[in-house]
DNA sequence: TCCTGACTATGACGATCGTCATAACTTCAC
DNA sequence: GTGAAGTTATGACGATCGTCATAGTCAGGA
């Protein structure tokens, strides 16, 4: 098999960049939490903290569109609305509100790394690969829910934009939910959401 | 006037941390990036780099909900809205895409401060009231939010959730921005809220 | 048995970080 | 003018960081 330590340092590394966030996320402390071996990360991520974090945002996307997926094809868009929620509001209740979405965190942060960038300008293009990673799960979200709309007889512009308004709101949710404490942000948003999806459905 | 020195660290300590995250930005760059003198953090924030985080989290609350509510009243929660969603997208486009918002940052990541905590364990205490302060300002937007709509005939449980709908979804929607460097999902967004709104306030 | 390749262990390197102590510079009432 | 208080300048301290080089372990095929 591929190796069992690599994907454990991964699944760790999405987990505690949820947690902390990309910078505050170190080698040394993915190591540390997932019980691998320091000396395999080079091995594993010859390209080093980039790779590991780019490979931590595809495994994110994919834990979620997975199940995603799966739901919104056999129950539809209603359905799969809750079960997007539903998994954030896992996550968010089983680490008491202190895990996020670490494709979020991407998205809100600015990965530096002070050992490959001597000069004062940040890696311009690296930064932009993983800006261009978590569009992409941003997107692939975006498109199982414009889908499910779509079969269901809602117009292509309008299914567009109503997944953007579902993904994005719950991204937005999620953060205001782990600043809260609270799961309710994230119950009163989902009322509404089914509101929009049942009403545009219905026409 | 109390120091200009002070009110520019703030402000530029807020624009970093919407552009790179609350744990990459050193108070030597708040210093580099304003034009303020090193030697005068210690004095004007006793409490150090936790202090400043906190100031820049309530600059950023007041900056908003500065011209939101005054919008608000004059105009109604329509124009409320347009001018929220407004604001964020002006913050992105004149960044080419590159701030965000700081508030949104402290709700994602999670501050630790490798001088202050020698132990493995990063201070509960600290990061609880930076997350107290976040959920300040998410609050203070909603209540803006949530008066407008009352005002305007909206029952007060609707008023709450269609407040959090709103700045949930914007919030998350800056992210989506920044990942997609493009102020589409933005206009997809205030489309649909807009949509919701007007609904509502028909009803 | 031995060798080869995949994996792991360990410590060094240069860098930045937040904080602090100390000294210098202003400004202005007295 | 001269203190004193409010600021700013500067460098040191201990810590962590990501990376790298080197050496060690350990399978399984020849």
């Amino acid at each position: 098999m591929t190796s069992d330590t690599r994907a454990k340092m991964v699944a760790g590394a999405a987990d505690l960049m949820s947690r902390r966030g990309v910078n505050a996320t170190s080698m040394r402390e993915v190591v540390r939490h997932t019980g691998t071996p320091r000396g395999s990360i080079s091995h594993h991520f010859p390209r080093g903290k980039q790779q590991l974090i780019e490979d931590a945002v595809v495994f994110a996307g994919r834990t979620v569109s997975g199940p995603l997926e799966h739901l919104v094809q056999s129950r539809g868009a209603i359905a799969g609305l809750r079960t997007f929620i539903g998994l954030w509001r896992q996550t968010l209740e089983k680490s008491k509100f202190e895990a996020g979405c670490p494709v979020l965190a991407v998205a809100v942060e600015q990965y530096v790394n002070d050992a490959t960038e001597k000069d004062g300008a940040p890696d311009e293009a690296a930064q932009q690969h993983l800006l261009d990673l978590a569009d992409g799960v941003f997107a692939d979200w975006q498109r199982i829910m414009f889908t499910a709309l779509r079969r269901e007889g809602v117009a292509p512009v309008r299914a567009r934009r109503l997944a953007a308004l579902v993904i994005a709101s719950t991204e937005g949710t999620v953060a205001m939910c782990r600043a809260a404490r609270s799961a309710q942000p994230l119950e009163d948003v989902r009322q509404e959401l089914e509101l929009v999806l049942s009403s545009a459905l219905a026409k």
